[in-house]
RNA sequence: GCGACCGUGGCGGAAUUGGUAUACGCGCCAGACUUAGGAUCUGGUCCCGCAAGGGGUGUCGGUUCGAGUCCGACCGGUCGCACCA
C-alpha cells in the first residue's frame, strides 16, 4: 500500500495509484441510506458510441464532476452517477452500417465508456451505474408507460406523423430538419400510423407556471417558454353559405344548408372586420362537405399534392403559397358579409382549429395569399381612425406593425385601441355563442411510438375479443427478443412482428391468441426518469425504492448540453408531474438547479467527423495525463461558454501542476509570511470558491495560479499554503491533488478534506494604491489606507511629480471620490 | 423572418453597482544554465513615440466627472425556433 512514487511528476503513476485506491476503498461511494448532508450531482449520460466518449463529453464531464467534488469539499455526500442512454435510433443504425447487432456492440462501447470515464478521474459511484438497455431497467421504463395508461395519460391514435423512407421510422418532428431527416439527411414523407401518445398538453400551464420557480438559466427557460408557445386569443364560429351538403351536385348555391359553422383560432379577434376570406387546412374534416362540385377535381389534387408532402416541407415559411377555393361562403359574424372558403397548406391542422380567418391587411401570410388570388384587402387598423378613408386603402404589404393603433372600418368599434377591441368584440361574440376567448399551445402530445427494434417493447397486447389489454406488471419486463434480422423495411410493421414466438401471445384477460404491441418506445422516455432509478439502482422490486428517493431527490444540480434545453429537460419534467399526480413521487419539479455548458470547438468550427476536426481525448490523457488534460479543458474558456480546443494550450496547466509538485516536495515550515502573500492567500480561497460555485472554473484556476506566482515572488513554500493550494487544487486534478496530500502526511483522501477557510478581514490589504485621474485620465496614483477619505489632501500633497503639474493654472471644479478605487479631479 | 447571446492584444480569454482595460495562460523576444534543448529559470511583450505624451475594447452617435460595461442606430458572428393564425 506505500506506494513510492518518484520525485518527478510522473502522472501516470499518480493516476493509477489513486484510481486503484478509490476502487479499493470506496472513496466515491455515499452512504445512500445514511448520508447527511446530500447532494445529487447529476450529468446528462452519455450514448455510448463506437467512438468513444470525445472532448466534449469529457468537457462536460469534467465540468459537472468538478462541481460535485467541490461541494464534497464543501461537506455535502456528493452522489454523482454516470450510466449509458444506449437504446435508440443511433444505435440501431451504427449496427446496421456495420452489419453487427446493437446486443453485440453496445456492451462493447460501454465498456470502452467505462474505461475512459474512470480514466479521466470522474468521481463516480460505479455502484450505482445504469444502462437504458438493461431489462432490469427498461422493465421500469415499461412499468411508467403502464401507469400513465392506466391513468389515461397514454392513448392511441392514428396521426399523420413524418415517416423516413432511409431509416424506415417515423421521426418526431423535432427530428426532420428542412424537411429532411435530421440523421440521414432523406426527404421526410407525410404518413398515417396508429401512434401512442401521452398527455402531455394537458400539463402545459403546469410546465409553464414552474418555469418561474427553476433555478434554470434564463436562455433554457426561454426556450422551454418558446417551445410550449403560449398564445391567446379566441375561438370564433362562421356560419357557411352556399355549400353543398354531403358533397351532393344539384342544390343552388347562396342558401343556408346543414354544414356546421367552421370555427377558428385567432390571437387577433381585434381584426375580424379585416377578415375577407377563410383558408382551412387541405385536411380539415369540412373541406369534403364544403367543396361545390365544379371544384371537387381541383381540391381532391390540391388535397394529394399536399399529403405527398412531409409536415415539415409544410411548415417551410418561404414558401410560395398555394391554394384552391372550394366554391363556399362564410359569413364574417360582425360584419355579415359572405367571404369566399379557400383551402391552403399554410394553414396546419395541428395547431388550433385548423382553420383561419384571414386578415390580408395585418398578417403576411394572409397578405401575400390574397394578392396572389386577387382577394379583398381591407385595412382595420391605423395610427389615427381619422386620418384613414373609410374605404380600404391600397397597402404595398401587410401592416403588422401596429402599436399604438386604433381600429377603422370596423362599424362600431372604429376608435377602440386593439387591446380593447380584442376584449369588446370577443365578449360580444361569445354573447350571440358565436366565439369565446382560449388559450392554445403549441405544445402537441407527446408521441412516443418508435416503428423499430432497438429500444423498449410498448407493453400491450391487442387480442382481437377485449381489444388492447396492458401487460400486467407481474410480467414485466417485456424482454426484446434477440432477434438477428432487425432491420425495418418500408411495411410501417416493426421488425418485431417479424418474429413470431415473441408477437404472438396468450391474451393475458382471456388467454386466446393475441399480438404483442410492435412499437418500441422513444429513447427521450428512457432518458425521462433515469434520475430517479440511480439512487436505487440495486432494488428490483421497485423503480425506485421512496426513501431512496425522498432522501436525494429531485436532483441538486443538473449540467448538462443545451440541446437537451427543449426536449429531454419538458419529458423528464412532465413525466415528474405525472408521477406526482399518481401518487409515486412528492416532488414534481425533477432537477432543481439546471446549468447548460458550452460547446468545444476546435480552430473556430463545431467538431464534427466530416470536418475531420474530432479531438480524441484518449491520446491527449496519455500523454499528458488525466489532470493536466482536466485542467486544460476547466481553463480554455468559461464553462458555460465552452472554447477552443487547441493543443498549443495544454502546456500551461502542465507546468502549473508541475510548479505545485515542486512546492509540495519542497515544503517549508513555519516562518513569516509577508503580508500581501497572507492577502493573497485568503483572497484566492475566497475567489476560488466564489468562482467554482458560479462555474467560472477558468477564472478559478487563474486565481491558483495567482496564488503560486506570488509564492514563487516571495520565496514561500509555506506548509498551510502549499495544503491549500493541493486541496482547491482537488477539484479540477484530483489524483495529483491525493499524491500531493499523501506527501503533505495525510493519511486520508483529500476529497475528505474541507475547502479552506478565509479570514474576511485578511482578503483585501489594508494599503491601497489609488489612481487619481484629471478629468477622468489617470495622472498617478497615491497610497492610501484602506477606508481613508483624506484622498484628496494626499493627493495634492504626495503626488506632485504626476499630478501636480496637470492642475497649473486650472481650477477644481469637482471632486469625485470613490472610496477605496479612485479619486478624479474634474478641472476646467 | 422571429427569439436569445456575442464582437477586448498575435491567440484562448480577464475586468463587482459604470471606477487603474488586457488578470491568468499560450505564443513571441532577450538573457541565464547547458555538449545540446522543443527542458528549466529570469526579464520583456496593446499600438505610436527616444521621451514627455498621445491613441486604443466591431462602427457611428448619446448619457456621465468617468463607458468594454448603460442607451440608440448600424456592421459582423454564433445558437435556437421557424407558415403557430
Amino acid at each position: 500500500m506505500t506506494d513510492t512514487l518518484p520525485d518527478s511528476y510522473r502522472p501516470d503513476q499518480v493516476e493509477a495509484k489513486w484510481r486503484a485506491r478509490w476502487a479499493e476503498r470506496g472513496t466515491n461511494q455515499p452512504d445512500l441510506d445514511r448520508a447527511a448532508r446530500p447532494f445529487y450531482n447529476l450529468m446528462m449520460f452519455p450514448y455510448p458510441s463506437a467512438e468513444g466518449l470525445h472532448v466534449g463529453n469529457m468537457f462536460a464531464f469534467t465540468g459537472s464532476d468538478v462541481y460535485g467534488r467541490f461541494k464534497r469539499l464543501q461537506g455535502y455526500d456528493v452522489f454523482e452517477p454516470i450510466g449509458y442512454d444506449a437504446f435508440g435510433i443511433h444505435s440501431e443504425n451504427y449496427a446496421i452500417k456495420v452489419g453487427l447487432h446493437p446486443a453485440e456492440l453496445i456492451p462493447r462501447n460501454i465498456a470502452n465508456f467505462r474505461r475512459q470515464l474512470e480514466r479521466v478521474g470522474g468521481m463516480f459511484d460505479w455502484s450505482h451505474t445504469l444502462s437504458t438497455t438493461d431489462p432490469a431497467y427498461y422493465k421500469w421504463t415499461q412499468w411508467i408507460f403502464l401507469q400513465l395508461l392506466k391513468a389515461g395519460k397514454a392513448y392511441k391514435k392514428k396521426a399523420a406523423v413524418n415517416w423516413c423512407p432511409f431509416d424506415k421510422t417515423v421521426l418526431a418532428n423535432e427530428q426532420v430538419v428542412d424537411g429532411k431527416c435530421e440523421r440521414c439527411g432523406t426527404a421526410v414523407e407525410q404518413r398515417d400510423l396508429e401512434q401512442w401518445f401521452f398527455r402531455i398538453t394537458e400539463y402545459c400551464d403546469r410546465l409553464l407556471a414552474n418555469l418561474d420557480t427553476l433555478d434554470w438559466s434564463d436562455t433554457t427557460r426561454t426556450a422551454q417558454r418558446n417551445w410550449l408557445g403560449r398564445s391567446e386569443g379566441a375561438e370564433i364560429s362562421f356560419e357557411v353559405v352556399g355549400s353543398r351538403a354531403g358533397g351532393q351536385a344539384g342544390q343552388p348555391l347562396n342558401r343556408p344548408t346543414d354544414c356546421p359553422p367552421i370555427t377558428v383560432f385567432t390571437t387577433r379577434p381585434d381584426t375580424l372586420f379585416g377578415a375577407t376570406f377563410m383558408v382551412l387546412a387541405p385536411e380539415h374534416p369540412l373541406v369534403a362537405q364544403l367543396t361545390a362540385p365544379a371544384q371537387a377535381i381541383g381540391v381532391r389534387a390540391y388535397i394529394e399534392a399536399a399529403a405527398s408532402k412531409d409536415l415539415v416541407a409544410r411548415k417551410v415559411g418561404d414558401r410560395e403559397k398555394t391554394g384552391i377555393a372550394l366554391g363556399a361562403t362564410a359569413i364574417n359574424p360582425v360584419t355579415g358579409r359572405e367571404i369566399p372558403v379557400w383551402i391552403a397548406d399554410y394553414v396546419l391542422m395541428e395547431y388550433g382549429t385548423g382553420a383561419i380567418m384571414a386578415v390580408p391587411a395585418h398578417d403576411e401570410r394572409d397578405f401575400e395569399f390574397a394578392r396572389k388570388y386577387g382577394l379583398e384587402i381591407l385595412r382595420v387598423l391605423a395610427p389615427d381612425s381619422r386620418t384613414i378613408s373609410p374605404v380600404s386603402s391600397v397597402l404595398s404589404a401587410a401592416e403588422t406593425e401596429t402599436d399604438g393603433y386604433v381600429l377603422v372600418n370596423s362599424g362600431r368599434f372604429d376608435g377602440f385601441s386593439a387591446d380593447a377591441a380584442k376584449r369588446s368584440i370577443t365578449a360580444e361574440l361569445a354573447a350571440k355563442g358565436q366565439g369565446k376567448p382560449v388559450v392554445q399551445f403549441r405544445l402537441h402530445d407527446w408521441c412516443i411510438s418508435r416503428q423499430r427494434y432497438w429500444g423498449p417493447p410498448i407493453p400491450v397486447i391487442y387480442c382481437d375479443a377485449c381489444g388492447p389489454v396492458p401487460v400486467p406488471e407481474k410480467d414485466l419486463p417485456v424482454i426484446l427478443p434477440p432477434i438477428e434480422d432487425f432491420r425495418p423495411d418500408d411495411s410501417g410493421i416493426s421488425p418485431l412482428a417479424r418474429h413470431e414466438e415473441w408477437y404472438f401471445v396468450p391474451c393475458p384477460t382471456c388467454g386466446k391468441r393475441s399480438r404483442r404491441e410492435t412499437d418500441v418506445s422513444d429513447t427521450f422516455l428512457d432518458s425521462a426518469w433515469y434520475y430517479l432509478r440511480y439512487p436505487s439502482s440495486e432494488f428490483d422490486d421497485v423503480p425506485f425504492d421512496p426513501a431512496r428517493t425522498r432522501k436525494w431527490c429531485p436532483v441538486t444540480t443538473y449540467i448538462g448540453g443545451n440541446e437537451h434545453a427543449v426536449l429531454h429537460l419538458l419529458y423528464s419534467r412532465f413525466l415528474a408531474m405525472v408521477l406526482k399526480d399518481l401518487g409515486h413521487i412528492d416532488f414534481e419539479e425533477p432537477f432543481t438547479r439546471f446549468r447548460a455548458h458550452g460547446l468545444i470547438v476546435k480552430d473556430g468550427s463545431k467538431m464534427s467527423k466530416s470536418r475531420g476536426n474530432v479531438v480524441i481525448p484518449d491520446e491527449y490523457i496519455a500523454q499528458w495525463g488525466a489532470d493536466t488534460f482536466r485542467l486544460y479543458l476547466m481553463f480554455l474558456g468559461p464553462f458555460q461558454e465552452g472554447g477552443d480546443f487547441r493543443d498549443a494550450g495544454i502546456s500551461g496547466p502542465r507546468r502549473f501542476l508541475e510548479r505545485v509538485w515542486l512546492m509540495v516536495n519542497e515544503v517549508e515550515e513555519g516562518g513569516e509570511l509577508h503580508k500581501p502573500l497572507v492577502v493573497r492567500w485568503h483572497a484566492t480561497k475566497k475567489k476560488a470558491a466564489e468562482d467554482i460555485e458560479a462555474l467560472h472554473y477558468n477564472t478559478a484556476i487563474a486565481s491558483l495560479m495567482e496564488l503560486v506566482n506570488a509564492m514563487k515572488e516571495a520565496g514561500s513554500r509555506d506548509r498551510s499554503i502549499v495544503a491549500d493550494l493541493v486541496v482547491m487544487l482537488a477539484p479540477f486534478a484530483p489524483h495529483f491533488a491525493e499524491e500531493c496530500w499523501e506527501r503533505l502526511g495525510h493519511t486520508t483522501s483529500v476529497s475528505d478534506a474541507h475547502w479552506p477557510a478565509w479570514d474576511e478581514r485578511l482578503v483585501v490589504s489594508d494599503e491601497i494604491e489609488m489612481p487619481v485621474q484629471i478629468g477622468g485620465k489617470t495622472r498617478g496614483r497615491i497610497q492610501l489606507a484602506r477606508g481613508s477619505d483624506e484622498a484628496t489632501a494626499v493627493a495634492l500633497a504626495q503626488a506632485e511629480v504626476g499630478v501636480k503639474r496637470f492642475l497649473d493654472g486650472k481650477t477644481i471644479r469637482k471632486v469625485i471620490f470613490v472610496q477605496d478605487r479612485l479619486l478624479n479631479l474634474v478641472v476646467d
